[in-house]
DNA sequence: TTTAGCACTCATTGAGTTGGAGTGCTAACA
DNA sequence: TGTTAGCACTCCAACTCAATGAGTGCTAAA
C-alpha cells in the first residue's frame, strides 16, 4: 500500500465521517464544502480519484459520490479515529445496572440489553466460561427411584444442578460419603483440572477395584459432562437492526436472524476474539460470514483475575458510530468483569 | 347473519382453500373453473357478491378477485374445514423426539422447535406452570460468608436452586434441622399450598416466638419467591415467517419480532388459550394484537394428571393451511403431555 | 334462476422523459 | 507542479403515459 499524504487521510476521513452520519455515498462538492479545506471540488477530486484507485472508496454507480470500501473503514478505524470518551453518566448507570448481586447468566443478559440499548444496535454477550473456575464443591442427594441430584458449587455466583440416572437405588448417607470423598479430592481446584484428574483416577480406582471410589468418581464424571453446558450466549436488540435502511432488505434480515438462533456461526466468531486484548473489529465480509456481509461487529473480551472468561459486543451495520460504539464496548467489558469479580 | 345457502357455503370453501394454496385473490372465472360446479363465472359472481355483503370476503381492489375477511376464514375454519388425518409417521417422529429423559424446558423447546420445523411457521410452548406440582423436598447448604445454597427439589424432572444472602453464617447442621422441619411440614404438597401457608405459618410463628421455625420459614419463603420465575414461553422458526410474502414488511416484521422479545404481550395471549379445552384458534385481529394482525395463531393446552401446565402452538400468515396445522398442534399437545407424565 | 354480453375500473408493466447529482477530462491559471 | 473552472457525459430517480389484462357490476335474454 502506497503512503497517504496527509491530505487524502484527512479526506478519507471526512468521507468516511459523513457517510457514516449521512448514509449517502458523498460527492466532491459536499466534501469540499464539508470538510473545511479550501480546496475546490475538482481537485478533491483528484484526491478521492486515487483512494478510489487504492481501493478505500468506491462509488455505487457511476454518477454518484463515494462510500468507504471495506479496506476504507479498516484504515479509518484502525488509523484515522478520533474516539470520543465516555460520558460518566453512562458509565455509572451502567455500574449501576450490572452491580446487581446476581448470577452470571443475569449479568450476560443485563449487559447485552445495555449495550443494544445505549447503541439501538445489537448486543451481545457469551456465558463467562467456567473452565478455570474453582470448584467449590459437590453433592448428592436421592431424589427417587434410581435418580439422583448432583449439585455442582462452582462458586459464590454459580450453581448447577443435573439430575443422575442410576442403576440402582443410593441412600442418602451413601451418597454423602461419596461427596465428602470427592470434595476432598477436588473441591478447590479448577474445572477442567478435576475434569482431566476424573478420567486417570477412574482408571486407577477401577484397578484397584475400589467399589466405593468407582461409583463416586462415576457419578463425578456425569455430572461433569452434563453440566458442560457447551459455550452460549444473549443476545439482545436483534430488533434494533431492522431499523437501518442497508440492512432492510428481507433475505438480508432472514440470514442474519437465522445465524442468531444457530448461534454455532456467531459463537464461533466470538471465539477469535478470546485471543486478543481489548477491542476488536470486524467489518463487512472481514467476518468471514456471509450474513454478516454488511455488518460490523465491535467485541471486547471480559476477565476475572486475569483469566478471560468471554466477548461481549455489538452487531450493527458496517456503517456505524466506530468512535462512540468502541468506547462502549470497552467500558462494557471492564465494568462487567468487574461485576463477576468477587467483592469481598 | 343470515343463513348461508348450500352452495355460497361451499363456493366460500372453494374460495378460501384456493386463496389458501395461492396466496392471490380469487375471481369469479377461476372459482368457476376450480369448484367443480357446472356454473358460469356470472352466477358466481352473484353469489359472492352475497358473500361480500355479509363481510365474509372483500376485494383488495375494485378489479382484483376476492379474499377471505377474517369472518369469512372465521366461518371457513368453524364450519367448512375438512380436517386431515395427520400421518402415523409424523406422528412417529415426534413421540420419539419428545420420548427422551429430558427436563420441561427442554421438551419445550424440542417441541417448538418440532412444530416450527414441520409446518414451516413458528412454533411457540409456554413452559409448564408448576403450581399445582408437588413440592417434594428442600434442601439448604452453606456457600460461603452468608450465603445459602437452597435446593428446590419439585419433582422427578424439575429442580431449582437459589442462592439466599443471610444475615449471619449458618453451619451445615443447623440448616439441616431447617430443613428436615420444613420437609415435614410442607414435602407432598403443592406448590401454590405451600406458599398459601407458609404466610400464615410465618405469621403464627412470629407470634410464638420461636426462632428457628422462624428462620426456616423466612428461608422457605425466600426461596418461593427466587424460584418463582414468572411463566415463560420458548419459540422457535421465528425466521420461517420471513418467509411469507405477506408478512414481508420490514416494519410488519418489526413489530412481530419486538413482540416475541418482548414476551408480556404474546404470554398474555397464550394465557388465554389455557382455558379451552383443545385446539384454540386466534385469526388476524381477533387476537387484539396489532402486530398479530395478519397473523393467526393455533394453540392447545397440554397437561398433566388432568392439570394444564401450559399452551403450545404455531403462528403463522392468517393465509395458512388450518386443515393441516389444527391436526398437528393438536396431536403434538397430546404428545407433550404423554412425555410429561410420570412413566412410572 | 342462470347465463351471455358489455362497459367500466383499476393495478401492473414498460417505455419514454426530465432533472439533478456527480464524475472524468482538458485546458487554463498561480 | 498543484489547483481550478468549464464542459460533456453518465446514471439514477421520479414522473408521465399508454397499453394490458384481470375482474367486476349491470342488464337483458334464455
Amino acid at each position: 500500500m502506497p503512503e497517504l499524504s496527509e491530505r487524502a487521510q484527512y479526506l478519507l476521513k471526512a468521507l468516511t465521517e459523513r457517510y457514516i452520519r449521512e448514509g449517502q455515498p458523498v460527492g466532491s462538492r459536499t466534501l469540499a464544502r464539508d470538510a473545511g479545506l479550501k480546496l475546490s471540488p475538482a481537485t478533491i477530486r483528484n484526491v478521492i480519484s486515487d483512494l478510489e484507485e487504492m481501493g478505500l472508496v468506491c462509488s455505487p454507480h457511476t454518477s454518484a459520490g463515494r462510500v468507504p470500501t471495506v479496506l476504507g473503514y479498516r484504515l479509518f478505524v484502525d488509523t484515522l479515529l478520533s474516539v470520543q470518551p465516555l460520558e460518566d453518566s453512562l458509565v455509572d448507570d451502567f455500574k449501576l445496572s450490572l452491580g446487581a448481586d446476581t448470577d452470571a447468566k443475569d449479568l450476560a443478559e443485563i449487559a447485552s440489553k445495555l449495550l443494544s440499548d445505549v447503541t439501538r444496535m445489537a448486543g451481545v454477550v457469551t456465558l463467562p466460561r467456567r473452565d478455570h473456575a474453582a470448584l467449590q464443591r459437590v453433592e448428592f442427594l436421592p431424589l427417587s427411584e434410581q435418580k439422583v441430584l448432583a449439585v455442582l458449587v462452582i462458586d459464590d455466583q454459580e450453581v448447577r444442578n443435573c439430575i443422575l440416572q442410576t442403576e440402582r437405588n443410593y441412600s442418602a448417607s451413601e451418597l454423602q460419603q461419596y461427596s465428602s470423598f470427592l470434595n476432598e479430592q477436588f473441591a478447590g481446584r479448577e474445572l477442567n483440572e478435576v475434569r482431566r484428574r476424573l478420567v486417570s483416577e477412574l482408571r486407577e480406582t477401577r484397578e484397584n477395584l475400589n467399589r466405593m471410589m468407582a461409583t463416586a468418581l462415576e457419578m463425578a464424571d456425569q455430572v461433569l459432562g452434563e453440566a458442560e453446558q457447551g459455550s452460549d450466549y444473549v443476545l439482545a436488540g436483534q430488533t434494533n437492526l431492522m431499523e437501518f435502511e442497508e440492512l432492510c432488505k428481507v433475505n438480508t434480515l432472514r440470514h442474519l436472524f437465522e445465524a442468531f438462533n444457530e448461534k454455532r456461526h456467531i459463537l464461533h466468531l466470538l471465539d477469535q476474539c478470546v485471543e486478543n486484548e481489548g477491542v476488536q473489529i470486524f467489518i463487512g465480509e472481514e467476518s468471514g460470514y456471509q450474513m454478516l456481509d454488511e455488518c460490523s461487529l465491535v467485541t471486547a473480551p471480559y476477565s476475572v483475575d486475569g483469566q478471560v472468561l468471554g466477548v461481549l459486543g455489538v452487531i450493527g451495520p458496517t456503517r456505524m458510530a466506530y468512535e462512540r460504539v468502541i468506547p462502549i464496548v470497552d467500558a462494557t467489558a471492564r465494568i462487567l468483569s468487574a461485576a463477576l469479580n468477587p467483592k469481598d
